[in-house]
DNA sequence: TATATTGATTCAAACGTTTGAACAAAGCGT
DNA sequence: ACGCTTTGTTCAAACGTTTGAATCAATATA
């Protein structure tokens, strides 16, 4: 019952309380190798006080006489982005299981806020730091202070090793090429794509794997049906940008039966502009979106999408900088790419080509039809 | 170019590249009052080479010394649940205007992580406690360990009250009010409702407010169209539950019109259950959710729900908690309920009551109709 | 001229923990 | 009686920071 000052219990407290000193208890209940030498009984006796009284060992003080936090910061640029959550939980898992301890901070999309999280991991003294960058992101200066203070840092979502820094991002190019494969089998012909926004890498390498597909096996992409997304800062502002360019799709004038968007929430926003312009997803146009989040996998119909491998991303990230850590402070090795597989999702928003092909003429009631001509 | 035996740059480095002392260093860097007894000159002096050298005070020394972390420890019970993120993101922004900063962990809706990650949080000294339990949740022995290092706490999504804990949860009861009434005014007579898991608090007073509304207007609330969700511990077991029920639904052979879900992602089970069957959404059959979290946005057609202000709630959330440290960790005061107002939010998955009704009879082509006998 | 006052800087202790070194006491072989 | 090991415990310094008190000039006041 004695008073402390502090609202928290401290080795101190617990020395008072059982007779020996802070020494001892620190040892036995930090079970360090000395502890071995304690004797059970001063063991058991010190334990059951600690319990008692609910100590819990400052992770501040000890971290400051250990030099080493066993925590890693993961900077995740927005965590309202559905994309991030399995990615996060990827990382937890590979970090746990080496009792490492995630800190996690949310840029919310904000550039002032990724930098000042960044300073904040750094004063946490994170031993090592994972960015997670889905959306659009400004490269900072980022690199100075983590270098600086040398922390091993990996990025997920970007590819980085220009700049020397570990990056995992998935096999972009072979995604568009699987979406594009998958529409042809259906026996599509004429397909509308939806391009990413021009700042995020992952735009381009998916794009050209559509166009490959569509080189080699004959598809007819009409750069008339070919959009591109602005660069917006939120992830939800994907769905309003497909249900925008759908409306425009069908403004064309351009016959197709396929959409090919860039990801998931613009998917589900064309499936929202076509449906409102009376078409029937997947009877009368095929739509695809790319990463397979949640809202994806719920919408009626499930979206067809090229999944992520999202978590095992995670996990790779988090066994990346953990044996960066091992490796030492000093010795970087030359940055490295992982650059995991995509997968086909076939789910219920795409199917065959329909007898008829949208060609929405000059506003008739919605929707107009007009036999293909191949 | 000093070599450092750590890898971070510290005071100390920085008061011999200066030539000034620690102390100095520090009164300057941290800004401290007496900074202001500090030549202007020496200033600019100490600031340019922390600059340089790229420093980040430690903030687990300082924290030890100040005796305050200004931190907020946040547990997410889950945080792949989409309801969770508003109220993150509203915690941090009442958080951030005072300065203080969360301390994110997500208990991955594991029992036994719930547990670990509290103490984490109790290690790393937060200076107070909010946790968002949307879900399932099993009340622990968290009082115990927390209480006794007297730091003060907060749950939003279930009312802890009984049990001394400030609480902050929408008004369910309101809100199944609103849900009812809505579908009354759209001419629906024959609701089918699926309540919550009976662990979960919310459910109860939802099916309360239902009730009430159906008593006083006169709706039918058939105990047959009445179902339950089991109490899983993934939140898009809701979807996989509401799913499953909606076909229960349709082969209890019972007409109805319309179908109040538990929550949104339980809602949009039911729509994908109807769909298959089907029957359209609003056109056959109304549905309506609860929470508004993205996946019931961007569905199609879009999800009328009940909103709750999770943003609000966060931010409320995020005050209490500073208040109760502003007050200081004795006294404390009786806890408070807070409970704001739900809303309804219309959109495109309600509308008027079918001429027919849905009236599933011996498993024809998947949709048969009968006339209402209202 | 002695004494406050002010301005600029530093001392030294403290925060709670860990840990190499030291200490004390006992057992044991020579 | 001596050294040597073993067992059980404590000392004291260190981690990087903050801060009340102290120092020391130089200047203003009595």
């Amino acid at each position: 019952m004695s008073q402390r000052k502090s609202g928290h219990v401290t080795l101190l407290d617990i020395a008072r309380a059982s007779g020996f000193s802070v020494s001892t208890v620190s040892i036995v209940l930090s079970s360090a190798p000395l502890s071995q030498n304690v004797a059970a009984t001063t063991r058991e006796h010190i334990r059951t006080i600690a319990q008692q009284l609910g100590y819990h060992p400052d992770a501040y003080a000890r971290s400051l006489r250990r030099r080493s936090t066993q925590s890693i910061g993961v900077l995740g640029f927005d965590l309202s982005d559905p994309f991030c959550i399995p990615i996060m939980r990827g990382i937890q898992a590979g970090l746990r299981s080496a009792g490492y301890l995630p800190l996690m901070v949310d840029a919310q999309a904000q550039r002032k806020l990724f930098d000042s999280s960044l300073h904040m991991i750094l004063e946490r003294r994170a031993d090592g730091v994972i960015v997670i960058a889905s959306w659009v992101f400004e490269e900072t200066n980022l690199l100075a202070d983590v270098k600086k203070n040398n922390v091993p840092i990996v990025i997920v979502g970007r590819d980085l090793i220009a700049r020397g820094i570990d990056s995992i991002m998935v096999d972009n190019e072979a995604g568009g090429e699987l979406a594009a494969r998958h529409l042809k089998e259906l026996g599509h012909r004429r397909i509308a794509v939806i391009r990413g926004p021009r700042e995020m890498c992952d735009s381009e390498p998916r794009w050209l794997g559509i166009q490959k597909i569509a080189a080699r096996d004959g598809l007819d992409l009409d750069p008339r049906l070919v959009f591109q997304l602005p660069g917006l800062a939120d992830p939800a502002s994907g769905f309003e940008g497909g249900l925008r360019l759908a409306k425009k799709m069908l403004a064309a004038g351009r016959p197709f039966t396929a959409v090919i968007a860039f990801d998931d929430l613009t998917a589900l926003g064309v499936v929202r502009g076509l449906t409102d312009a009376g078409l029937r997803i997947p009877d009368d146009c095929s739509v695809m979106g790319f990463d397979d989040v949640l809202p994806a996998e719920v919408a009626t119909p499930a979206m067809t999408t090229i999944r992520q491998p999202l978590r095992e991303m995670g996990v790779e990230a988090a066994e990346r900088v953990l044996q960066a850590i091992k490796r030492g402070a000093g010795k970087a090795e030359k940055p490295r790419l992982h650059k995991p597989s995509p997968e086909l999702v076939v789910r219920k928003s795409t199917g065959c080509p329909p007898i008829a092909v949208v060609e929405p003429g000059p506003r008739r009631k919605g929707r107009a039809l007009a036999v293909v001509t191949q």
